[in-house]
DNA sequence: ACTTCGACCTGTTGGC
DNA sequence: TGCCAACAGGTCGAAG
């Protein structure tokens, strides 16, 4: 389900409720995610405080003074912030509730989310630190990718959706950022100029930035933690438009599947 | 070192 | 209306 601009609509949205506030308790309905939720996470967290709410590609990570709950949505996960007198349903897994009587709820259907735990520098973890940098961050350029992409036969559509090389770019925004940067996204990464690469790196930043500003996008059940919508899917000008008439040049937008993915591009439009 | 692909799950949608 | 296949916003880890 959620691409960055979600995962950072949904930590904006939890950040109020939680900032400075003591976990009181953890209730634990489901320990099955895609990795087992840490039998031990109640004893490690309880009565600590959460110095803050954080985000490191499309994690989301509440930082203790003994070290940091991970959250990740995967596919269908999302986030909502309650009180008791919401009863839990079926697939709100897991309950954080802290000092002002508010209760953080993660429900995810297809469990391919997380919920894990790191002692002290959240660095250190397997999974971030093999990370590649924040897209929006000012490290994130055309001299990096070209670098990184240089004799690389895979996609350049694979190749910004990889997370060792950037985070936070996936299936929606991967479409996006290539239709406004005008490249292929059958094109081979290593095979990009550099001046194309600046392109796709604006065109990033520019989707994601757009897309955060708008609350993410909701195609079907994304919503913010109070239930709102995002309304990006307003503002898409290929995904989930094929057979539309493309925006720029009214070309028939396609629709092909690579790694098992649904890509959308204008074949006009981009080379 | 790089690339591809299966696996993990449930819910929704579209065709017959 | 019902059934079933295909598909959905992620990404790790194994295999080639």
């Amino acid at each position: 389900m959620p691409e960055l601009p979600e995962v950072e609509t949904s930590r904006r949205g939890i950040e109020p409720y939680l900032l400075n506030k003591t976990i009181k308790t953890i209730e634990i309905r489901q320990h099955k995610l895609r990795w087992p939720i840490p039998k031990n996470l109640p004893a490690l967290a309880e009565g600590k405080k959460i110095r803050e709410v954080c985000r490191r590609a499309k994690y989301i990570y509440l930082k203790l003074d003994n070290g940091n709950i991970i959250i990740h949505l995967g596919m269908s996960g999302s986030l909502r912030i309650c009180t008791k007198k919401t009863p839990p349903e079926k697939h709100d897994h897991i309950d954080i509730c802290v000092s002002n009587n508010k209760i953080l709820r993660l429900r995810d259907p297809r469990k391919f989310g997380c919920v894990l735990w790191q002692a002290d520098d959240i660095n250190e973890h397997k999974l971030i630190k093999v990370l590649g940098p924040e897209p929006l961050d000012d490290i994130f350029t055309a001299e990096y990718l070209h670098d990184k992409a240089h004799k690389r036969q895979c996609s350049i559509k694979a190749f910004i959706m990889n997370s060792h090389i950037v985070v936070g770019v996936g299936n929606i925004y991967a479409s996006e950022a290539l239709f406004r940067a005008g490249i292929n996204p059958k094109r081979k990464a290593g095979n990009i100029s550099l001046s194309r690469l600046q392109k796709l790196v604006d065109a990033i930043k520019l989707t994601l930035e757009l897309a955060i500003n708008e609350g993410g996008t909701t195609l079907r059940d994304f919503t913010g933690i109070s239930g709102q919508p995002g309304y990006f899917a307003q503002k898409l000008l290929v995904y989930g438009r094929d057979g539309k008439e493309c925006m720029q040049c009214g070309e028939a937008i396609k629709q092909f599947t690579q790694q098992a993915r649904s890509t959308y591009y204008c074949s006009r439009c981009q080379r």
